[in-house]
DNA sequence: AAAGATTGACTCGTCAATCTTT
DNA sequence: AAAGATTGACGAGTCAATCTTT
């Protein structure tokens, strides 16, 4: 009884990386007939939910999975595909704040219905609800442990 | 009840994607500072249980999480560090072999530990024994589901 | 013609350095 | 000086086209 259990968890976890290569290759693909890549999908998401004022590149930043220069870079293509503008803060002249196109919102009204169905297709519909709430709150505790790591990983 | 399921599933859709791109990272600098990527040591993981002859480039690619054309880069990056070679095959000119070099093989039993400790701490220590199997099942699940849809996409 | 592998052009993202404004 | 955002150089991977061998 000493290597088992490592083996198992080594299978959880090629298993877990197989199956967000997976997934996420099927809906990326799917959006990506509609010309917007996940991240874009992301980005319209929570621009959208933010309402009318946008949202500045920071905060955006933060809130998607991207790095500051991978957001900028990211926004860059999404205001060339017209999806999004720059907005100049007029309090503070460093901020931008990203604000959703009316043909953005449209682009997004049209595709969520079919991404929401594609994630129920491949993955929520595959979960039992028992099921959905282990992967939930296990996956909450990853995220929080690894960023507890990181926060000790940069103040000496 | 019309629409509750939907944000439950989401929650874990969200989590799940955040939950793998806080680990993978994690993952990806402790390796990083040994001069690996995570693509890499899966490279060596498959070329050394697959013993001395190495692994043909198709057959290869299938194993780790790349496409045939993203195989040849990865091979390329890591022939250019020395820790493996291409062997052309004997018996059909058309088939490379790739094999691991001492300094791979070396590199790999060096590194092999402490990777293994930071899945361990950044991934299955964090689960249940139940709950790694219910990722282990539901992951496999969601793995099969997708390479069927694919397989359905590509037939007419 | 089909299989195996590589190449060219491109997309997406990161880090470190930089510029501007506070 | 610190905060906000962008830029340059680069790393990593994809697809479609290509080349060679079967």
């Amino acid at each position: 009884m000493a290597k088992r259990p490592q083996r198992a968890g080594l299978a959880a976890w090629r298993a877990f990386l197989e199956a967000h290569h997976a997934v996420v290759e099927a809906l990326g693909d799917e959006l990506e007939r509609a010309g917007l890549s996940l991240s874009m999908y992301d980005v319209l998401v929570h621009l959208i939910e933010a309402g009318g004022a946008g949202l500045r590149m920071a905060d955006l930043a933060q809130r998607v999975l991207l790095s500051k220069s991978g957001l900028t870079r990211l926004v860059d293509r999404m205001a060339l595909a017209g999806l999004v503008t720059r907005q100049p803060s007029t309090a503070d002249a460093r901020v931008v704040h990203v604000v959703p196109t009316p043909a953005g919102i449209a682009t997004f009204r049209r595709i969520s219905p079919t991404h929401l169905r594609g994630v129920a297709r491949h993955f929520t519909s595959m979960l039992s609800p028992e099921e959905t709430v282990v992967i939930t709150t296990t996956m909450g505790r990853l995220v929080q442990a690894a960023s507890a790591a990181n926060a000790g990983q940069r103040e000496p």
